[in-house]
DNA sequence: CGTATAGTTGATTAGTATCAACGCTAGTGG
DNA sequence: CCACTAGCGTTGATACTAATCAACTATACG
């Protein structure tokens, strides 16, 4: 299941979605602590940064979860143009496959613990626990969700709306884990962050020195980001664009 | 389930990615036909073309499925800007939720004949027919699939990539309608065509003009396409952007 | 201390958006 | 039957955002 991550909460909620009558995504009342009991203590492996896990179209053996680390998703094109359809972190899940072949590459980020579940012992296991399946299912909707959410920014973003979206996403991320919302830490490369708002390097580098002119981050280290203009950061990524596209210069 | 369609079929197969064992999308053994059976005859309708069905937020109580017609479906920013993450076409479902919720708008582009399926009543029949909620999974499983194309399509490929990406698409569909490869039908408008590729109406105008006159297409009626240059169609849209990038001109 | 890598900044270009005009087709009413 | 209007699509001119090309800085590593 290929997380995007950003969107999606870890372990606060027993499962988000199921409140209510009418939803559709159909979640199991299981949660998330009886989930990582069945599925986490399989198969724990520490993976240095920068390892290829797997490649898009590779036979597809294992799903995979994140102990500890980052690891992100992508694809790409015959020229090398990458996309990068998410991140994955502490909790989540990836390795989605369609038949029988992954839909796209994995890699970690930093030096990350991974649990890998054969898909056979994956399938058994759901026989004997249909909640499983509903889980499974629960977090393959929100997965689509924020891929949906994704296109949003990829196709009617500008840059710094994307940008925007994306430390606000993370400091949503950093509150689920108990962490200040103020305090977003980026494990990723500025062309890992490129590669996944559809940019490149230099838009990104660019775009958060602008942040930093107009006061609405610090960034005291490349892989970390103070927000302080929360809410002009909330604003931008939800589609107001109304400051300083170049007026700070 | 909001179709991004392009990339899944009707009916032809079982279920496209139930083959072989190692296989994530845990497809039940229904196939289409029976799925339909099930999910037909409820509640048939016809709908108006430019109908709004709901709007992205909504209370979600129906999920739909097409019987004839087609919608889009799409998000919205605040000031108006709008990004159509799917169509969807006779034999798909859309309506997806979360939290009760729509995660999108949803809007005839024909008129349509739409069936709709309470999703108390769809819960039921899923407590009844296990594999019913295994057919959904799959189904959502083949639309994150396409998402994360479109993720890469959005975020790397150049105008021209695009729109030979979205005509392959359709001429893909197109022959698993029992229709020719090279006769694609456009039911939907250009500004839709913009929306759904991250461009704007002139440039998918320019586009198809380009095409056309680099002899890749004909275009008897703005509705209507003929694909000639399929090889170099297909060699865009997989990424390799070598021709005529206003040479044509 | 030298080298490699990641990140930043600057100058320029290019691709697409924007603004504007025009043509075509369909529907309307005289 | 034909002028009028509205909506969609096309084409042209120009503007602008982000990409590209290039140089420089900072940090990590041997």
């Amino acid at each position: 299941m290929g997380q995007t991550a950003l969107e999606r909460e870890p372990e606060k909620k027993p499962c988000g979605d199921c409140h209510g009558a009418s939803q559709v995504s159909f979640c199991s009342d299981m949660d998330d602590a009886e989930f990582r009991r069945l599925v986490e203590p399989l198969c724990r492996s520490s993976v240095p940064a920068a390892t290829t896990l797997f490649h898009e179209g590779d036979a597809a053996d294992n799903l995979f979860s994140i102990a500890q680390g980052a690891v992100k998703l992508y694809k790409l094109l015959a020229d090398g143009r990458r996309q990068i359809i998410g991140f994955s972190f502490e909790g989540d899940l990836f390795g989605l496959a369609i038949e029988g072949r992954y839909a796209y590459a994995a890699e970690t980020v930093t030096r990350t613990q991974l649990c890998r579940f054969p898909y056979r012992s994956l399938v058994t296991l759901m026989q004997g626990e249909p909640r499983l399946e509903r889980k499974m299912f629960c977090l393959t909707v929100r997965e689509l969700v924020a891929a949906q959410a994704q296109m949003l920014l990829l196709g009617r973003m500008t840059a710094r709306e994307r940008l925007a979206s994306l430390l606000m996403g993370l400091s949503r991320r950093a509150v689920m884990h108990g962490r200040p919302a103020s305090l977003v830490t980026l494990p990723m490369s500025r062309a890992d962050i490129a590669d996944f708002l559809g940019l490149t390097i230099e838009t990104v580098s660019r775009t958060f020195t602008q942040f930093k002119r107009e006061g609405l981050i610090a960034i005291p280290d490349p892989g970390q980001v103070v927000l302080v203009g929360e809410g002009s950061l909330r604003g931008l990524a939800e589609g107001a664009d109304l400051s300083g596209n170049g007026s700070g210069g």
